[in-house]
Formats: C-alpha cells, structure tokens, sequence
DNA sequence: CATGAATGAGTGTTCATTCAT
DNA sequence: CATGAATGAACACTCATTCAT
C-alpha cells in the first residue's frame, strides 16, 4: 500500500461536494425552486431506499443517503427527525399498490387452480421478489426486532392482503374438487415460504455464496409450484 | 402459529443468568479459582447465545456479553480473542453440533426416502428450528452482508452440511426409484425453504404478529413433507 | 551544547497554544464559524507538532491533540482520517516543505562544491535541526520498528530527497575535479550523520545532559564540514 | 483468510505453556533449584534485553518477556515492580564493563594517533554497534524523555567514559604533532557521532530501507576515520 | 514463592444528531 | 429553509497490574 496516496493534499476539505443546481435566473423560475422543495423528502426517501436495501439499516450512513440525494445531512434531519423515522417511511414509501395490483391482475386470469398458484407465485417473483424493493421485506424480517411497529405496519399493509390473494385461489381449487381438502393455512405457508426465503437469501447470502448462482428462482418456483400442485391435486 | 416456542421461556430475559454451581461437596471441590475458570468459557457462551439471538450480531456489545457473565470485558477477550470468534464459538457449540449429531441420525434411518425427508425436516425442528439457537440462522442471514466472514463461516460449517444431508437423501430416493429423477439442487430448496422460512418468522415478524399463533411448526413441516412426497413420487 | 535552542521557547509547553485570530476589523472578517473552519487544519497540525515532539508518536493521544488545539476529538477526524494521516500532515507541513525550499536554494548556489557542502549543513541545522520540527527526525527514528508504515512515508517524502541533494553536491564535487574520487554513498552518510546525530542529541538526550552544552552546533558543524573539505580535497 | 483456522477449538485456553524444568530428584538436588530462583532475575533481563532491543519499550508486552524467561507473568511483576523498572534493570545490566574493556586495550595500542582513531571506531563497531547490545543506546536515546534518571544513569556510566577514551587520543595527535590544534571537544563529536547515528540507523530505519543495506559499515567507518585523518593531518 | 485468572482504564475511530450561521 | 462544522457517546480490543489460591 502507497502511504502517499492521498497525493499530497494536506488535510481533508469538507467543503461540499454537493451539486446544488445554479438557479441563474432566480427570478424567472421561482416554481422551479419550489418544486425542487417538495421533492426533497421523496429524493431522500429514493436514496434511502437504495441504500437500506443495498446495506441495511445499521450500516447505512445519514450522510450517505443525504449525499445521494444531493443535499447535505442537516437537510435530512429537516425532513425526518431521526435515521429511524427515515427508515420508517421508506418503508411505508415503497410497499403498498403493489398488492393491490396483484389482487386486479389475479381477479382476470382464467385457468385451473394449480395454473394460478404457479402464475401467482411467479408473478409475484417477477413483479416484486427479483426487484430492488424485495429488499424491503428481508430488511423488515431482518430489522424486525428493533422495529416492532414497523413490523405491525408490514404485517396490516403487505402480508395479510397477500397471504388473502393465496388463500382464496386455495380455497377456490379446494371449492371446485381441483385439489384435496387439505387445511389451507399450512399450504398457504407451503406457498409463500419459497417466495419469501428467495427473496432473503438474495439479499443476504447469495452474494456471498456463487455456489448457488446456478439456481434458477423462476425454474425454481415452477418446479416448486408444480410439486405443490401435485402434491395438492385431488385425482 | 406458536413460533416462538422455545420450552416456554422467551429468550428474551432479563434476569441474572450468573450461575453458581452448587457446592454440594465443598471439601471435594476444586479451588474457586480453578472452577469458575472452567465454567468461563460456557457461561460466556451462553449469555453470547442469548444476546446475540435477542439483538443481532452488530448490536450485541461485547461487554454486555461479559456482564451477563458475570465477568469483566478484559475476561471474555481473554476467552475469545474477537467477538467475531465468540461468534463462531457459540455457532459450533449450538449448531455445528446439531449438524453433526443429525447427520449421525440420519445414517442410521430405517426407512423411505420419503420418510426420511420428513422425518429430517421435523427433527431439524425439534432439535434447531424449535430452539432458541435457531435464531442465529437468522442473525446470519440477517446480516450476511454486513459481516460476510460470519457469513462465509457458516455456510462452510452449518448449511453445506446440512444441505448435503438432504441432497443425498433426494438422491437416494431417486436412485432406488421411490422418486422421479427431479432436479435435486431445486427440490433441495423446496425442503429447506419451509424450514428456513420458519425460522426467520419466528425470531422476525413471529414476535409482532400473534395472529399466527394457532398454526403448529411441526403440522405445518409434516403437511408440506408428504405434499412434496407425493409431489415427488414416483408413481 | 546548546541542543535544545528552539528561539527560546521550550517546546515543552503547557500554555494554551489555542491562538484566536486577531480580529483588527471585525467588519469585513467572514463569519465566525468560516473562520474557525479555515484555522483549524493549522491549530491542529501545530498542536499534533507540539505533542508528537513532545511525547513521540504512540504516547500522544488524538484526544489531547484534539483539546490543544481546542476542538472535540470527533473534529479532529473531521481533517485527518486518522493518527496516521494527522503525522503524515504535520510531516509534510514541517519537513517537506523545508526540504524542497532548501532544493531550491542550493540550486541557485555560486561557489566551490566544499562551500556548498558546508552552507548545505549549517543551512540544515538553521531551518531545521535548530527547531521544533526535527523531533520529527528523532521521533521517526524512535519508532519506525512500531510504525514502519511512518518509517517508510518519511523516507520517500524526506530521507532520499534529503540525501539526493547532499549526493549531487558530493559528485559535483568529483566531477569538478574538487574532490577526490571516493565513494559517494559512503561520504553522504559521514555528511549526514554528524547532523542526525545532533537532533538524535538535542531532542533524547540533550535535556538531561547540561554538561554538553558548551557545544556550539554550528561551530561544530562548520569544523565538521571544513575537516570533511579538507579530507575530500583532491590536492 | 480462512475463517476457521483456528481448526475447530472452541476456545482459548490460558493454560500454561511454560516449560518448567521437572524436578524428578528434588530431594537431592536442592541447591538447582536455589540457584534456578537466584537465576530469575537474570534470566528476566536477558529475555528483557531481546525483547526490548527487538521492539522498543512500548511494543515490548511483559507477558512476552515472561514467556520468554520461563516463568509466569505474575512473577515477573515479583522481582520488577513494574515495566519501567524492568527496563531500569536492563539498562543498568548491560552497558557498563564494555568500555572498561576498551580502554585496557587502547592503553597497549602501539600506531600513530590516527591510526589508533580509526582502530577504536573498527573495535567500538565490532564490540558493540554490531551486536545486539548496541540496541540500548539506540532504545536510551529513543525514550531518554519518558525516563530521564535512565538518561542520566546511562551519561554517567556509558557516554562520559567513552568520549574521554576519544579525547585522550585526540589530545595525544595533537600533543606529538600528528593533529593540527583544533577544538578537542568538536573533533570528538565528528568521530562519535558517524557511530552513534550507524548504530541509531541499524535499530530504527535499517530494517525498512534496503537500499541503504549495500553499504558496508566498516567500510564507512575506515573512509569516515581516513577522510578525519586527512583532515586533521597537521602537514 | 509462583501462578495465571481477572481486571478496567485507556485508545483510535465512527456516526447520528445538533445548531450557529 | 439549508448548510456543514462540531460534537460526544459508543465500541472493539489491549495490556500493565493485582491478588486469591
């Protein structure tokens, strides 16, 4: 290691590294400034986001994210009073709707039971678990303890309403003697628990583990989804 | 569903865990010195266990360890010569151990392959998922990226293990023709998921949501082992 | 000898270096907190000098070079990354520029390549040896087996410029046909050493040894220089 | 970095690893045993020096030295009341008799007063910068500030004694006429302090700079002594 | 005398949070 | 509103020193 890498600079300038962009005509384009105003929190919600995601919470600096969204860290605590609250309302940023999309799409399709579980699974994976936003739900499961509300929060918002969607296309292939009589709580778990585990292990070990690079999710929940079908069918 | 069982009593307690042991032959004894320095090791470990389940692996201080112990900071170090050590200590003293004592069990199964599978996934239960030492599986994919070393050590030690076990036993199925010839790195997953699923629900979301609570781990574990039996069957 | 001349001042001292800018025209002076921020690399830099000459590199703590200069610990890190880096920094504010101001002037040097030597050594002793800032020589000597990494940015950064200029002046000499034709390498150290010698001198032993003081630096230097002309001398 | 290098021991064990001499035939050989604890001491120094000479005071940890002599940490702290002490003792231990020495064999020198210069530089190298001990002037000038009495102790016994050696056989070329007259006390730093600073140099910034490595010090110190003879010749 | 387990003050470094400007 | 300089409480880890045995 070169000690003198820092090619000579005597010590560390914290002057702004900060792009504020020059309002030339300031007084031409007041809306434009006040735009940029409200969008503030939703810059730093968007590189909070990335950054939570990328790191987690703990490991993620306020500074970084203030950074990233191109204001300084006084600014951030101008919008959110403390890291927790940010983190907070990331959360609440970025999970709902997409639930509720699902619900819409999944009242339209039109085959068997067993053809929905598996198109809801997959679904799911390619609309949500195989996007950055999955992130969310590890850094939930993983930061759980610490939130407990946030957790709440979750919970009412995003799993029930999804685990809702899951349990009537069941019920509905159990209804039509699609499948077995089987209790639909415990299958219910036997559906989403490889959806969920993907999405921690992506976050979490995958990158730490190549070995498992070759697995295939969508190959994976299809075989999944079709030994549950199997599994599940009533013939 | 009752997922944090853990023989009753919540890992989450306050109350001194400083054990003396009982001096029932005090002439017999050893030197106090002599004894409590045999006991160091195993009691730091189990306050290790419990705060790093609670807390997770970057919030549990190492000093709080020691107290918990009954000892002074300089002590543990004096044990353990980093909290990353203390960390695998207490995964080889909780888990490893687990793995190998199954892997023993395992060899001696008389029986399917069918049976086999579930008669794993529930002993993993019972023995790791139901216990309070599961919720280091969680830590570890709980903060994977922040600590990969931690990470790394114990895919090497507990998963390629563990995942070898359940390999062998879908091959075997396949081989003696009790199964059809799936893809084994998939279906490998289809065990493990429910289990690991489990585990981060009860040591995450599990504490927040007691709505859950009326499903049994093991009803759920047995259902999901014959759905993916006849899923799987050959015939 | 006098060895511990530092234009009087002990450097050893435990008066409040914490130097408030003489505000003459508080008007037109920039906002208060401005001014601190631009003052404080140097109050820093000035205090680590005075600490690091003092105590050495290990025995001085950031924390009591953080409150010389009258500022929190945490500020500190705020313009050096780290102990290292603040050295490093009090290196290049006292001893490279000093080497690189000498460079120039000896290249404007007119008169005999033995003239040089001599004004190259009594310039050293002047700039250098006789102040504050050669107990960084003594320091980096001390404890370059603890720190190589110091060890090594100071021979880069100061040694081999050093010597390089103390070496072209020798072969000039040689080239010249000044000085006989010895061995360069060899005489570059019977140049330095008397030098180093002395700072070694001034800064460990030399307070406690009152008996040497009759010893005029520079008179030596200058007998040193002249013996080593004579002995040089290709007549 | 393999993380499981530690090949799977659960913890460390502080059981000694001392090797203490088994006493088989205790009953008759009790004046060994005597003489091991009057050895203490000894054997303390001596691993004391080593360490000491090797890596400074500060870096040098008592346990080691403790180590190294055999016997436990707590003992050390039996016979020195403290490092600091320990380093005293050392000091003390191994620095005197060496110049007595010298000057018996100076007093049968038979050769001109230059001739009996550049013999006692050859002969101070080959007794004693060359060898180990030569890493206490090198550890006395380094930490003379944090131990002064050391510093004084060392002036007294050491540094006094030698300079006179030098002295005399300077005085001794000038009085027969071999030296021109010029300042005794001057002349005596040029040759001591091309000793002193190989001896500093070998200890501190030798080990980091290789490219000072091809030069040989006797050859240094014979073309120092012959460029001072030259200098000093009175024709 | 000798031991070695235990201590705890201290060290460099980080970072969420504050607040004067 | 926005800034960024300043803070100070933490935290993992070290090691000289103590003292019960």
């Amino acid at each position: 290691m070169r000690l003198d890498e820092d090619g000579g600079r005597p010590y560390i300038t914290n002057q702004s590294v900060i792009k504020k962009p020059v309002n030339t005509t300031e007084s031409i384009a007041p809306h434009k400034r006040e735009r940029r105003k409200q969008d503030r929190p939703g810059e730093l919600l968007e590189a909070a986001l990335d950054l939570f995601v990328e790191k987690g919470f703990a490991a993620t600096r306020v500074e970084e994210v203030a950074l990233r969204a191109g204001v300084s860290k006084g600014t951030l605590f101008l919008y959110f009073p403390s890291k927790e609250d940010l983190f907070k309302a990331v959360v609440r940023e970025n999970v709902v709707a997409t639930v509720a999309q699902g619900a819409a799409e999944v009242a339209q399709f039109k085959g068997s039971a067993s053809e929905l579980i598996e198109w809801m699974m997959l679904q799911w994976w390619r609309r949500y678990g195989a996007t950055k936003a999955s992130g969310i739900s590890k850094l939930v499961m993983s930061e759980a303890n610490n939130f407990p509300d946030l957790a709440d929060f979750f919970r009412t918002e995003v799993i029930i309403p999804a685990d809702n969607l899951v349990r009537s296309a069941l019920q509905r292939g159990i209804d039509l003697g699609e499948f077995r009589a089987v209790n639909v709580e415990l299958t219910l778990l036997s559906v989403m628990s490889p959806l969920l585990f993907l999405v921690m292990w992506k976050h979490s070990m995958g990158p730490c583990c190549p070995s498992h690079e070759q697995i295939d999710p969508e190959e994976f929940i299809s075989q999944h989804a079709r030994l549950l079908a199997r599994g599940l069918s009533a013939t």
